[in-house]
DNA sequence: GGCATGCTTCGGCCCAGACCGAAGCATGCT
DNA sequence: AGCATGCTTCGGTCTGGGCCGAAGCATGCC
């Protein structure tokens, strides 16, 4: 296919208005269900699969199934690059505004649980974050490994990598209220048992919420360089 | 309007296949008439019209008139960055094969001319670009202004500022075939009478068209960092 | 002035695609 | 199993806008 032929099949797919409005929902990195997509844009949830259908075929989104649910995402962040420069020619000022949460009513809930075996929410994507940026892990869609710098690390943390594949050892996990990865797997597993037994976090009572401590929040920003105002 | 209207709208002006093809030869900074815009998009003048008149409104494209032509080039540097974000999405890698030069035949006279009383052709804008880019002149499309910096330099080629306003003294021209720049006005005449007295350049009888010479090609390397291949 | 050229405006045709209602799968809950 | 929920596919309507022919201005050349 002709390049321009290509760029202009792409634009006329963020050209629409409500694919617009769906593609700048994403922006920030979360992940949505084709139903919310279809309440920001103002559309029926019919429309918008077939929307989605098509930005997922041109590679603009990627979709992940969980349940009954499919959470749609930016692809790359090439794709968030190119809306941002579409908006700054656009002239408006890309409002950081973020939209109204959807998700666990329970702010104390959203800010960290459990899931499963491992950390959620807030503090789950977190460390998740943090591990990705610093090289200790790499997240992949279907699966993650941690690097040498990771192995090093979980030693210091006191975890030893047992693990018997690096791969399953890392899984990632799409978060409930953040809409975003966080760490489970053999991983998850262990660096939230490692948590409980620092004292970082303690469990609120016939709860998956968590609380964390004096200790853990400095323990937090000490280790992974997380600040959970 | 609400930002994701503005983004759609701009996105979907370079939806259009014609649109992007015609955005896409202007890509590399010349300016291009309607008719030849319309050649490349592959359609007629009058269709060519109505989205360049589009373009511009939503400021994509800024326009300039000269005699009976009408020179359009892309508004801002935002722009094709936009484009390019655009295309890197779209995969297909942007192909900076330049499209088949229109323009005067001679090579000699694209390579170096005289435009009334100052330089023109590739020298002209070579010189237009190394001047801007060293901060010495800044450059707009009504107009320009020579910096403190130039004024320096100017004096160390042997020109004296005597110019009155310092904004007519720098003018702008849309270079016939290199479809870009040059300096022009009182600027551009000094420039080349001073490239003329140190045998620089020398006329071709009876034409336009001027040669640089092997000093020349030395003095505006070390005066400019030319380099003419 | 008269003619050629470059560009724009006007009017009308026509099709891609955005939209929804209804129906069909798939998954999870009880 | 039966029902509810989330999403997709199918079919049909309708409008926005891309396109060209013809005509109207503006500019430059002889």
């Amino acid at each position: 296919m002709s390049t321009n032929a290509a760029m202009a099949e792409t634009a006329a797919l963020v050209g629409d208005p409500a694919r617009a409005a769906m593609l700048n929902a994403l922006m920030d990195g979360r992940a949505l269900t084709a139903g919310e997509l279809a309440g920001v844009a103002g559309i029926t949830a019919q429309t918008a699969s077939g929307h989605l259908a098509r930005l997922a075929a041109a590679g603009l989104l990627a979709m992940e199934r969980q349940g009954r649910h499919r959470y749609h995402r930016l692809a790359t962040p090439a794709v968030a690059r190119m809306l941002e420069a579409i908006m700054t020619v656009a002239g408006s000022a890309p409002p950081p505004a973020r939209p109204r949460r959807i998700g666990p009513a329970d702010a104390a809930m959203r800010n960290a649980r459990t899931c499963y075996d491992h950390l959620a929410g807030r503090l789950g994507v977190a460390i998740a974050d943090a591990m990705a940026a610093r090289g200790q892990v790499e997240l992949a869609t279907d699966g993650g490994a941690v690097t040498a710098a990771g192995e090093a690390f979980l030693q210091s943390l006191g975890i030893s990598p047992q693990a018997g594949t690096r791969r399953a050892f890392c899984k990632p996990c799409l978060d409930w209220s953040e809409r975003r990865h966080h760490l489970a797997g053999g991983l998850g597993a262990a660096l939230c048992t490692r948590c409980f037994e620092l004292g970082w976090v303690k469990r609120v009572p016939a709860s998956r919420t968590v609380l964390v401590t004096r200790a853990g929040e400095a323990g937090l920003r000490q280790a992974f360089g997380i600040e959970l105002a």
